[in-house]
DNA sequence: ATCAAATTTTTTGATTATCAAAATATTTTT
DNA sequence: AAAAATATTTTGATAATCAAAAAATTTGAT
């Protein structure tokens, strides 16, 4: 294979099976009841201070009505806590219970295992060199946003 | 940023956003009625003889179920082709329209600007090193398929 | 040659993710 | 105090998905 037929197998095929293949990995028997999305919701509301719906419906990018469904559904699940901001009633502040921060360490450890495998076997320059293209890439995209 | 939050970010958010960014890229004013994954249906019957819907089924790695729900509104929208085989005539054969065509062709424009992109002040050694640590991506991901 | 089994596709019924707009509750401004 | 602004939830709709059932056709076994 040429580098562009590569590049064109990674960078098309690989990131439209990414989800799918992050959805096996990642939803293992002790986290068999929530999806990638979920995952990724747990790792936008984060181990800090309790946050809002709307910071965290940023985030994440959809309206703060499709997070509402997600979040009903991780509260009952029990990895997500939400209560009435004391201060201004009208907030709504979630934050991970001790499941959802276990199930972020989970994703986390997946995470660390992916960016080992890139660097593996790259030197210091290489790694340089790695960087340097996959930032091009972030360009590009940016460009369209 | 060091190497590691590159890589983290790169890997971990880009991907996140890539469909998104893809779809604003590419459901421009010409092809507007379609989704993003419209457009993968599209690129996986691809150009050469009518597939059957089996086939295409496995390539986007749904059922034919589903399938068929996407193929309805593309008949529909005039982008596929859809008619029984003669040879077997429990067998459905799709292909792409003109218009099915014409917008495989914009993916693929989209695609290769964004592979010009990556390797776009990369020598031929850097190239190399890029490959190879995608390549090292992809056996990562591989493991867990 | 006939009938049962296998194959290919569509249909059905359900779930999840999503949005925009309406509704609700609360706070801020005038 | 009333009006406007803000934060969230609810509602009603659409799209993507699956598993299982149904329909049409072909293959294989006796």
């Amino acid at each position: 294979m040429s580098n562009y037929e590569v590049l064109h197998d990674i960078l098309v095929r690989l990131f439209q099976e990414i989800l799918d293949i992050e959805s096996k990995a990642l939803i293992t028997s002790d986290f068999k009841d929530i999806s990638v999305n979920d995952m990724h919701i747990i790792e936008a509301i984060g181990e800090n201070e309790p946050k809002n719906m709307s910071t965290v419906a940023k985030i994440m990018s959809v309206t703060v009505g499709t997070l509402t469904i997600a979040i009903n559904s991780l509260v009952k699940k029990g990895y997500v806590h939400r209560e009435r901001s004391e201060e201004d009633r009208r907030v709504v502040l979630i934050s991970l219970t001790e499941k959802g921060r276990k199930a972020n360490a989970h994703h986390r450890r997946f995470h660390d295992g992916m960016i080992q495998a890139v660097l593996k076997d790259l030197d210091e320059d290489q790694q340089k060199v790695l960087v340097k293209s996959l930032m091009n890439l972030r360009e590009f995209f940016d460009a369209y946003r």
